[in-house]
DNA sequence: GATCGAGATGAATTAATATTCATTTTATTG
DNA sequence: CAATAAAATGAATATTAATTCATCTCGATC
C-alpha cells in the first residue's frame, strides 16, 4: 500500500509491536528472575504483563522463545557492556583491570541479571532446551575467545607473563567473577560488591609482569573510570 | 519377636531394603547426570533400575526427594574426599595444592558427577525445591569456610600474603575450579584434567609468600601423591 | 499345600500448566 | 458511522508426568 518504505522506517504499528513484545519481555525478566524458568508460570507472566494468558501467544511462538528471547538481550548487553569497557584499555593489564571492574559494577547495577548469567554460563546448559541454549552458548564461547585474546597479545608484547595458557586464564578470570558474585548475592547483598575488585586483581596479578612496584600489593589501585552502566528500561521498575 | 537387636545390626530384611535404595539411587544419578532434574521422569528411572515406576514410591516419597537423595550423598562425598585430602597437607600451601590436585582428580575420575556439583555450587539453588536445597547449601558453606580457615590458618602463620580476605580466597578458588571443569567438560573431555592442576596452582601461587625460587614458574612441582579417587559404586556400571 | 505379607506392578488418576481458539473489544479507515 | 482489521480475552483443551492403588507374585512359615 503506503509506497515509501522498502528497508528502513517502521510504520507505527509495527513499532508498538515491537514494544509490546519488550514489555513483555521485561516482565518476564523480572519473574525468571526470581522463580527460574520452571517455576515461572506463564499466568504470571501474563498478569505481571497485564495481559492475559492468550496475548502472550500473539506476541511468541511459546514459553521457551520467551525466555529465550529474555536471556539473549541480556546476554548481548552484559557482553557489549564488558567487551567495550575492555577495548577501551590499553594494555592487557589495563584491559582486564577494566573489565573487571566493568563486571562488578554491572551487577552491583543490576542484581536480578545475575541469576540468568550465572545459569548461562555454568548450569542452564543442560537445565533448558538445547536449540535454544545453543546459541547463548556460542555467544558466551565467543565472549570468552575475547578474553583468551587479551592475554594472547598481553603475552606476546611481553606484558603477561606465561604462567599458564591464555584459554585456562581467561575461563579461570570468568570463573572467579561468576563465584564472586554469586557468593555476594546469596550471602551478603549489603557490602558493596565493587569493594572486591581490587581483591580480585590483586589475585590475578601474578598473571602479569610486575608494573612499577614489584610485589602484587599495590596491583591496581589507580581507579579506571567507566561510563556508568546504562539503566535497563525496566530493570528496576516496580 | 526375636530377641536380642537393640541399636546395632539390622536385619537382612533391613539390609536388603537399603540395598535397594542405594540401587536406585546410583541409577538415578545417571538419569539425572545427563538429562538434568526436570528431563528425567521417573518412568526411566525404573527403567534404568530395572523396577516399575509405582515401585520407586515403595522406596522412596518423590521424584525430590530421590534427587535429594542423589545430592546428598555425592557431596557428601566429594567433599569428604578433598577435606581430607587437604587436612593430609602439612602447610596451607600444601593443603591447597592437595585439594586443587584431589579436586582435579576426582572429576576426571567421575565426569559424570560435574553437572551435579555445578549445580549445586552455582545455580540450582535457584531451580529446585527450596527445603532440599537448603541443606545442600548448608554444607557447601560449611565446606568453603573450611578452605577458608586453611587460608586464614595459613595468614596468621605467615605462609599467606594478605593480598585479600581469606573468605575472597577460598570462593574464588572454588570459582575458578569449577569453571576450569566445566570448560573441560563442555570443550575438550579428551585432553586431561589433571594436567590443569599445575595451572591453577601457578594462577594462585602469588597468594603465597615464595618459598624456595621467588617467582611463580616453579609453584607447585613436586607431585603429592593423594591416594586414589574411590571407585563410586555403580558409578562406571553400564 | 494353604496362608501370609513384603515387594512389585502398571494402568488409572490427578495435577499442573502450556497452548489453542471462538469470541469480544478496540482501533483504523474510507 | 459503518466496516474491517488488529488486539486481547480466558475458558476449554491438550499434554506431560508425578503419584496412587487395587491387584498380583512369590518365598517363607505353619
Amino acid at each position: 500500500m503506503t509506497a515509501r518504505k522498502k528497508a528502513k522506517a517502521l510504520s507505527r504499528q509495527e513499532r508498538a509491536l515491537t514494544w509490546r513484545r519488550d514489555h513483555v519481555l521485561e516482565c518476564a525478566e523480572r519473574i525468571f528472575s526470581d522463580k527460574g524458568f520452571h517455576q515461572a508460570t506463564m499466568q504470571e507472566i501474563a498478569a505481571e504483563a497485564e495481559y492475559a494468558t492468550g496475548t502472550l501467544y500473539t506476541l511468541f511462538e511459546s514459553k521457551d522463545a520467551i525466555f529465550a528471547a529474555v536471556v539473549r538481550r541480556r546476554m548481548a548487553e552484559i557482553e557489549a557492556y564488558l567487551r567495550e569497557a575492555a577495548e577501551a584499555g590499553a594494555s592487557a593489564r589495563e584491559k582486564i583491570e577494566r573489565f573487571v571492574r566493568g563486571f562488578f559494577e554491572f551487577f552491583e547495577a543490576k542484581k536480578h541479571l545475575v541469576q540468568i548469567y550465572v545459569n548461562v554460563t555454568g548450569g542452564l546448559l543442560w537445565n533448558v532446551k538445547a536449540e535454544l541454549g545453543e546459541e547463548v552458548a556460542e555467544r558466551h564461547l565467543a565472549f570468552l575467545a575475547f578474553l583468551e585474546s587479551i592475554f594472547r597479545d598481553g603475552l606476546r608484547r611481553g606484558e603477561v607473563r606465561s604462567v599458564l595458557e591464555p584459554r585456562v586464564m581467561a575461563v579461570s578470570l570468568v570463573g572467579i567473577l561468576v563465584a564472586v558474585v554469586t557468593d555476594w548475592i546469596t550471602q551478603a547483598p549489603k557490602r558493596s560488591l565493587e569493594s572486591r575488585s581490587d581483591d580480585t586483581l590483586a589475585l590475578i596479578a601474578g598473571l602479569f609482569h610486575a608494573p612499577g612496584g614489584r610485589s602484587g600489593h599495590s596491583a591496581a589501585r589507580r581507579r579506571t573510570s567507566i561510563r556508568r552502566v546504562p539503566s535497563t528500561p525496566g530493570g528496576a521498575k516496580k
